[in-house]
DNA sequence: GGCCACGCTAAGCGGTTGCTCACCTTCGGC
DNA sequence: GCCGAAGGTGAGCAACCGCTTAGCGTGGCC
């Protein structure tokens, strides 16, 4: 049996630490409603009903919708910094190491789209302790793409003239990704992620 | 008499075209709410609220909250248009012509971040037919870069692989600085501007 | 078989929502 | 002085919200 878990829109989700069983059903269907919804439009009544289920079997499992959204967005933050470390501590020039992280991070933004947009669009609407929380997870992702430039600048391959900014810039280019990226448009996750590379190399003045 | 009013957060927003004095009072109210707490989170009773009126007077200048919405995102986007229209149809090299693009679009961003992340992020919660109206805005806003680029690419300035591609990674990379920008933070819109357009020209692979 | 913990449901609670309606002022035109 | 239009208010409607509670079916344990 798999860990990973399918929307219906196909996606592939780690969903599989999340039990017992109706709750990944719940948590899965909750990830659905806020991304076309948005998490202030979307009812409890909703979330039940995809799961196929009464909207009282909700509070068995979750406090509140509230503890639904926090959950949802911990697991994937927490996503998001493993996949920018992985790719920040492989062997491999700093131009590699940095290629790698834009295009696995374009990937699951592009190809997890529906988790991704709630993972980086509800953010405020989590109360200011989980927000907090939270935050310091992106501090992480924010840290392992610098340590990228700055090694790539100590090595002298890169030339940045803010590593903050830059390290700020990559990052947003790669989460609005999660904004615009359409399934049915004419790209492919791995196609935007290879395109994406390119452009972060081109801005941190690798490879002239 | 200026054409221009200030929100409560000191940022310049031309909403002049809006009148009676009332519907604008009620318009800029909307704005500042929506970009706070989103749209569906957003009260009319906030509204109102905030513009000094009781619930009942919002309804006697706009049909529904939707209406209020439509309202902020046909002028904003009328406003992202002309930005990026002054800027793809001056004299100058293509290089100077989307430095400039850039770095207004950006400005725009940030200064204005109220607005444009009503603007921006708040789409969805219009209805179809509203929505499609605004789309072909948008579509309008990709075709002035994307004319830029190609020029670039004609006078043998630019160096793209995907012209569509890059079009779109910039135009997110500008529009993503309304979600993360905070007038409390290290950066100055201006300073966010020229930092933005550098990093655009260096993916067009100009200034070689 | 008796029992009870567990997962779930039907019904519904108090509160809030977008929006309406009857009514009240203010004010320019005559 | 009268009037009607324009712009506003207080009260409140029907619907819907997040969440709770009482009770039901079922499967494992002794």
């Amino acid at each position: 049996m798999s860990t990973a878990e399918e929307t219906a829109g196909g996606e592939v989700a780690p969903w599989g630490e999340v039990t017992p069983d109706a709750a990944r059903r719940l948590l899965m269907a909750a990830v659905e409603a806020f991304a076309e919804r948005g998490y202030h439009a979307t009812t409890t009544r909703d979330i039940a009903g995809r799961a196929g289920m009464s909207p009282a079997a909700l509070y068995i499992h979750y406090k509140t919708k509230e503890e639904l959204l926090h959950r949802i967005s911990r697991i994937g933050h927490e996503k998001a910094v493993d996949i920018l470390r992985t790719a920040a501590r492989r062997e491999g020039t700093p131009a590699e190491r940095l290629a790698d992280a834009v295009s696995s991070f374009v990937r699951w933004h592009a190809g997890g789209r529906t988790t991704a947009r709630v993972v980086q669009y509800e953010l405020d609407s989590l109360g200011p302790e989980a927000r907090a929380e939270i935050l310091a997870l992106r501090r992480q992702c924010d840290a392992e793409v610098r340590g990228i430039i700055e090694d790539g600048i100590a090595a002298g391959e890169f030339d940045v003239l803010d590593v903050k900014g830059t390290t700020l810039a990559v990052l947003s280019l790669c989460i609005d990704v999660a904004r615009w990226f359409n399934i049915e448009g004419p790209w492919t996750p791995d196609e935007v992620g290879a395109l994406y590379a390119d452009l972060v190399l081109r801005m941190v003045g690798a490879g002239k």
